[in-house]
This record gives structure tokens, sequence and C-alpha cells, in this order.
DNA sequence: CTGTTAGCGCGTTCAG
DNA sequence: CTGAACGCGCTAACAG
């Protein structure tokens, strides 16, 4: 015996409308007596109501879609927590969706949350700098919108949506600043993939304060990663090995910064004595390296918190964009020059 | 203008059936001239299906629900990215769901997910000892199960179901032996939550190769833990505090191990000169920390991804169970006595 | 090869 | 306060 509302109904010798109405407890007042029925017919059957068939006649289907480019990455299941939780607060149910950093899938997964009816989408992470690209992203988004969904960026900018945003800009200034204070005037960077628009920001804040500071920052101090740990422990190796006076390495991301501890203590480099090594996010193993991680703190849990209320709120006539701080957090692997 | 296949047809000028036949690469064969036409309308009307309408009258739905404590705990993590790998090769979409430990919650779920129709849920993640939550917990599923949807678990037993489980029992054992041989015959080890089946496991694993070796392990030198890192780190320092000639600690997963790591290097007491520290899972950061961390591998990743595979395999007449071996990882956070 | 039609399970008018 | 009937978007017979 499927269980189907109707089976509930006949079961409680009703009709179909009346079960539907004390499930959904309608305005519409059902006797006590009747009430009752349906309910231990519910109980009985199990029945639970069918989502889809909920979905084709209602407005709106209470699931979210969240696009990532990975969960499994400590920044992406921090900011995932804080979607989370909001999202179960407000009874939403969450589809997370890994694009592991291919704009293709993305275009797909958009597709996909569509004919799955999501009533928003949050993407989070870095954006893609090329301008191809965000075209299609927009063109899909815009059947979306137009039917009446919502959209929200965590941490993507150039891009017309509701967006809340780590300040990476200031980060990378702040932590400019505070290295040039620690007197290192010599920086190699590790940085994240050339196309996404984090790189950027997080590097040209850095770089402008090394700027102010009067210190120069040579393209051969740069270096490219993936926001890998294993890519960031292979940097910080090819950094080495280019023989520059280098004092200090800032990897764009924790991940990164992490590997290249690794690296370092593969060759018997001492941190911070011979060489400092600073990060980004503080993600929670930053606390649990040797020596702890010195990097800039971005709230990735809040983050995610705010981009799933924004999404849940009514939308407004112009695009809203939140700004959330972020702060230098000085711990062991760096130290005065 | 709604994107419907309705209007999709009417715009090209064709039936109801001709579009949704060539959407559907039917058997029918449609003239390559109505095909081109509709193909064109679907273009022009960003049309994507509704997936509600065609779970309503098809029989699955290519999605399947996935039920962890917690998938920013890496350990899950790891788990859900193995589970990830195999749905996407096999165009299954995933809907995870977090249950943050709470048995009310994962019964919750269990309905949701049959709400939407799901063609399978996977749980991974140690059981509740408790008789009553799992009786509960199989009277939800057989609901489910009598309507076709399929059930696997990974790392959970004393249940009905296909299951693949990681080998608990001897990799607690495998790190008794390590332990003894290493010559510690007072190690104290930091528990998980007592109603949970992978504590059990694991700590009578280890106890009785430790009995094997002749040496005991009295209930003072136990402790519980929540799995998390905090809770590691809190174990520990009580642990300490009991003034024990305790020279090893046994954390039953990596997470708590590094808390206990942290709350030593606190104390100022070297690892592992002075006292030893192993966990149990082998993630990522298990090599990260300093020392790096003794442990017993978990092959996470593959766990998930048989358990996506079985689930997706057609159903046994008999519950099938696989167990996965798991391996002793010597680190620098153990040494010799 | 193509079009017409009958449901899938449910919420919602509209009469009674 | 209750029930019959319609339609959401789609697929699968069934005719033509």
């Amino acid at each position: 015996m499927k269980s189907t509302l109707a089976n509930v109904a006949s079961r409680a010798g009703v009709s179909l409308a009346t079960a539907s109405r004390v499930l959904n407890n309608s305005a519409h007042n059902v006797t006590p007596d009747l009430r009752a029925r349906v309910l231990a017919a519910v109980e009985e059957l199990h029945y639970v109501p069918n989502a889809h068939a909920q979905a084709l006649v209602r407005a709106t289907t209470s699931t979210v879609g969240v696009i990532v480019h990975d969960v499994s990455d400590p920044y992406f299941a921090e900011i995932a927590g804080g979607i989370q939780r909001v999202a179960t607060d407000a009874g939403r149910l969450l589809m997370i969706c890994n694009t592991y950093r291919d704009a293709e899938r993305e275009l797909a997964y958009i597709d996909l949350l569509r004919s799955q009816q999501v009533e928003a989408i949050i993407f989070a992470g870095s954006g893609f700098v090329d301008r191809q690209v965000e075209r299609k992203l927009t063109a899909h988004l815009e059947s979306f919108s137009a039917a009446g969904g919502r959209v929200t960026f965590i941490g993507r900018h150039h891009i017309s949506g509701d967006a809340v945003l780590p300040d990476n800009i200031g980060g990378g200034r702040d932590m400019g600043k505070a290295l040039a204070q620690l007197g290192h005037r010599h920086v190699g960077v590790i940085c994240g993939p050339a196309q996404l628009t984090t790189t950027d920001d997080r590097l040209n804040g850095f770089r402008a304060a090394l700027q102010e500071a009067g210190i120069d920052l040579p393209d051969e101090y740069l270096i490219e990663g993936d926001f890998s740990r294993d890519s960031g422990a292979r940097a910080a190796a090819a950094l080495l090995d280019r023989g520059m006076p280098i004092t200090a390495i800032f990897a764009l991301n924790d991940l990164m910064a992490v590997g290249a501890l690794a690296a370092l203590r593969e060759r018997g480099i001492r941190v911070p004595d011979q060489m400092s090594v600073a990060g980004f996010d503080d993600i929670a193993i930053a606390r649990d390296v040797t020596p702890t991680l010195t990097t800039v703190r971005v709230p990735m849990a809040e983050l995610g918190a705010r981009a799933m209320a924004m999404a849940l709120e009514p939308p407004t006539d112009h695009f809203r964009v939140e700004q959330l701080p972020t702060s230098v957090i000085l711990r062991e692997s760096t130290r005065q020059r």
C-alpha cells in the first residue's frame, strides 16, 4: 500500500480535501473528530507527503542550492556550516554541489538546481575573472531570477546580485603592513589561480601596503598555486629554488601556507627563525600546526550565515553588498627581522 | 513566459509528445526537421525540465540522500568526497544532511528524504548503541525500503541493511599491539561518546590487544570526549590531572588527538619524549601537526565510494557487509619507551 | 512518425 | 464544515 494522501483519506473515511486540510493546518477548520481520524491514518501508514507533488502545485520549494568549489576544503566546509545552520533554522533543505573549480560544471549545476525548482542559489567561493564565463553565468542565472529565484554570492563580485564579501583587499593590505612592520622587505607570495578574483584582491591589497612602505614586489617573488595544500608545498619549494633573498612567504590561503610549512620543514629551514610564513583565512588547523600560523582571519561561518539570511529575505530593488571585516592574527610563524 | 515543455512544443509548432521525445531520445524516432525545431525552441526559452514533474511520473529520482553527523568534520568530509565522486559519475545528485549526532534529527531527515523520493539513503558515521533508537530507525527505514528505496550504512552495524565498515576492532587491536611493542604499559584513552558503536569497537580491539600483552587498562585510564578537537584537549588535560603514570595517550579519533597535542604543548609536555600520542582515522592534518601523528589509517574516501556503489547496485536477497582494512601508521608522535 | 489523452500526488477553488 | 473537480508539468500508452 503506497503512502499517498488518497490512501490516508480513504483509510480515515474522509475526502482528499479534508485530509489535505488537516495536514496543512488550513484556515478551514476541520472537526476534531475527523482531524483525529486523519492523523491516525497518517500514523498507521507512515505517510509523508510527496515533496514533488507539492512542489508542482505550490509556489516555492523550501530547498536551496549551494554551489561551492569543494566542500571538503576546510574553507568551504566552514562556510557550508554557517549556511546550514541558518537554513535548518528556517526549515530549508540544502543541495550542495561541488564544481571543483570547473566553470562548465558550474553552469550545469545552475540548470540542475533550476530543474529542482530551488528557491535560491548560493555561490560560495571566488568567481572567475574571465569575462566570457561571467557573461554565460549571468545568462543562466537570468532565467532563474526571472522565475522568482533568489541568488546570493559569497566572496565574488564583478557580478550582479546580492553578495556578502570578506574584505580581501583590506586583509591583504593589513598583512602587508604587518610583515613590513616586522622588517621583511623581501616577501615571496604563493598566489591562487590567476583567474580567481580572490587571488587578485588579496594580492593587490598586499602589494599596495608594501608599496606604501616603500617595498617592491617583483614578479619573480610571485608563484601560482591552486589553493590546495600540496600546491603550496610545491610552490614554496620552487620559490626557494629561485634563490632569492626572501625572508618571508605569504600564501594567499592557509591550506597552501600549511603546505609551505611542510616543504620548509623538509628542507630543514626553521620557521620563523630562518623564514616567516603567513596565510589567509584562519581555518581551524592554523592553530594546530607548528609553529602556529600567522594569518588573516576571515569570518567564514558568518559569511555563510549572512548569505543564507539574505537569500531568505524579500528581494530589494537594488543589489545589496555586505562586506565583513577581516583581521590579521599574529601567531608563531612570523617574527621580527 | 514560463519555461515549460508545453511552451517549447507550441513554439516549435509540434505536439507535447514530440517535444518530450526529442528531449528523452525516446526509442521513437523523430524527423530531423522537427527535432531541430524543438531543440531551437529549448535553446531560446532556456528550457530545463521540471524535475518534480518528472519525478511524479518516473519510477525513480536519481537523487540520493546522505545523512552524516557533520560534513565540516574532516572525517565526514572525506567520506562525502568519496560518495560525491561516484555519485557524479553515475549522474546522481546528493542531498547532504547533518544530524549533529542528534538521533531525533536523524529520524526527521529520513522522512524528509523519503518525501523527496530519493532513490537511496546513505548513513555515514557510527550508530547509537541505544536499542530503542535503533528500533525507531528501523521502523522509519522500513517504509522507505518497502517503497523500493535502497539503504546503505557506513561504519554502523547492529542494523539490518547493506553496510561497508572500516575494521575498527582490528585497527584498535593493531594500535594496541603497536603501543605495547613500543614498551608502553600505561596508556590513557580518550574515548568517543559512550553510545556510539565506533567507540565500542575501537576501544574493545585496543583493550584486547593490551590484555594479550598482559597489560591492564583500568577504568581510570579512560575518559570520554565527543570526537571534537576541543573535547580532546579538555580530556587530555583532565587525564593529566588525575596524576596517573601514563606514558602514552590514545585518542579514538585524530581530531581529539590533535586537541590532546595542543593541551600537552600548553603544559610544556614534550611529545613524544615525555608522552606518546596516537589517533585514529588518518585525516589530512595528521601529517601537518607537529610532531606528525601516529594513527590508524581508515580509507574514508573509499568507504564512501563503496557505499555509494552498493546503493546503486541492484538489491540482493541478503544484506551485504563489506569490511575495509585499516592499518597503523607510525609517525613522530610515538616512540619507544 | 506524430498527436491525443490519461494519469502521477497534491493544493485549491467552488459548490453543497 | 466538507467534498468533487481542476490543474501543476511531464511521460507513457494508445490511436491515427
